[in-house]
DNA sequence: CATGAATGAGCTTTCATTCAT
DNA sequence: TATGAATGAAAGCTCATTCAT
């Protein structure tokens, strides 16, 4: 899994191919077979893993506490599980469109990921500390304000600037762009 | 090229063949290497032209006139392009990860993107209609915030709620999401 | 037919196309299919214009004149003719082993041509000129004689020294190589 | 490579395929893969070897026994080695203009063979048994006085008569042709 | 008669997968 | 359980040839 994992990040799921992976692994290609049906599933397990990180370091709002705070926390968190690894490269341009199955686990992914921000938009909004409004379409907005970022330093192949990042995205949360 | 961009925004490039295309296009699988090199090649051309199908949808800011009505249009009219025809989920999910050749030709479009964004953010801070602040970054985060519920819904493969996409976009943009 | 023989003498009969010979003709596709039935047949029609040619430089031996002389006019004439315009390389390197009809041509004119170096032979022996003994295994040794050098030189890519050629062979052909 | 060599014998490299390869063989088209990089390849290795075994059967000339018995020995184990198996089918007449790399590999080998022909003469010229005179070209005659006839009986699909073939060489080598 | 776009059979090659050891 | 040689379906691509204009 972990030299799956490695080869995944720096090849691709087309370009990785199952030798690659034993080779990395140091183990024969028989021996894969044994453990993983095929390439493709070795590859849903290794985005599973993935995806079950990045969701698990969002840690729900505590109403009681200041909320802000604890906004900024899961941002930065999220961003880093996601540049982590080239995380992001897998999940974001090799994990779609690969097959139905494939796609139906990204959308139960994001599906499960816009619902978390659309739940906290909600509870903000009761709680008065979120402008009123429609959620489910500024969700993903807001999915694409820090998944975009990070899919761009993965492009370019920079380091991502988390701090400048979590920032950038706080400002934006907090009074949008435009002035008047 | 018509029947090719139907193939790839139907089955993806590595699940489309070049059988497919000429069944499409009704000609010779010969026909198809007359007109183009390899499969590579007439999936850079369909890339190119969805790529300059959405930059060229962008009009600039005039800055004599009112400015939001044209940032919204702008908006309105990008993700309309980025909506039809698969265009979206042909660049958004297809085309990263080819390879160098085809990851340096999706840089140089979101570079030119963002640097469009950047510069508008630019001139607006100028003209005061902008908050002042870093704009690399938040440049990234704008691309984000039309991006993403695009690519959403081409994963869902809904159809997009346009008018709804832009007035949740112009929120954001107008006043950010918290309040206080 | 001109066209042809060039592109065949550079690029032998596999790797020169169709496309090549009409590229060099200055004429379409279709034109050369008016004029030839296919690829093979207009390289059967080069071979025998060339055959042709070495063959028609030999002149049959005037008995009542001096021999030698005309010996060495022939083989110099033979040298000649194999040696220009590739000739030797298209007929030695890639008329042979194309298919049982290109080879049934190549082994008539090598039939001719050692037919008539035995025919040589038996005349000489006759008059008592040349050496009595087997005549047939002999002629294909005389046609390898001349012929070897000319391969090398196409091979190496060298010009050929025709005039060092004619006196070795006449050397091995008057008193052959060992002493005693 | 067995098979692989009988079948180039047979059909010459053009017009066999892997595909025959494989048949002759035995195994998958894959399995051919594993173990030879292409067709190309694998002809290279074949006629490698057939050059190798060529050269092989050349012994050095002894210069203090007898010196004219060790000659036509070697050609006699020269004959028989180009003669057996298609040798001289493959190596003369389907070795030459594939590319620019089997040029080379041919050339080699005719260098070497070449040269040690030279080397003979040369050393026969310093014991005083072989008459004096231009060595280069005549290496060459001498090279063509034995392939041509090995080359005729393949062309014309005979068996080659490996005696009378020694016994024409020997005569031309003794006394050459042609009488005063 | 010249054209050249269209053709499609057939080639080489790849690689995920199997299975006897 | 580990192995890795063997597999073969399927892909991309070439090029001699045809035929409507």
């Amino acid at each position: 899994m972990a030299a799956a994992r490695r080869v995944f990040a720096r090849d691709g799921f087309h370009r990785a191919g199952v030798a690659n992976v034993c080779a990395e692994a140091g183990v024969a290609r028989g021996t894969f077979y044994n453990y993983f049906d095929s390439k493709r599933t070795i590859f849903a397990a290794v985005v599973e893993v993935m995806m079950a990180e990045v969701l698990g370091v969002v840690v729900p709002i505590d109403v009681a506490a200041p909320i802000a705070p604890q906004v900024v926390a899961n941002v930065e968190r999220l961003v880093r599980a996601v540049a982590a690894d080239d995380v992001g490269r897998v999940l974001f341009s090799e994990a779609a469109g690969l097959d139905a199955e494939g796609d139906a686990a990204l959308r139960e992914f994001y599906g499960f990921a816009i619902g978390r921000i659309e739940a906290a938009l909600r509870t903000g909004q009761a709680l008065g500390v979120v402008r009123s409004g429609e959620t489910a379409l500024t969700a993903r907005c807001l999915l694409g304000l820090i998944k975009e970022p990070v899919f761009q330093a993965a492009l370019a192949g920079e380091a991502l600037d988390v701090e400048g990042l979590v920032a950038a995205v706080g400002r934006v949360l907090r009074g949008g762009i435009l002035i008047g």
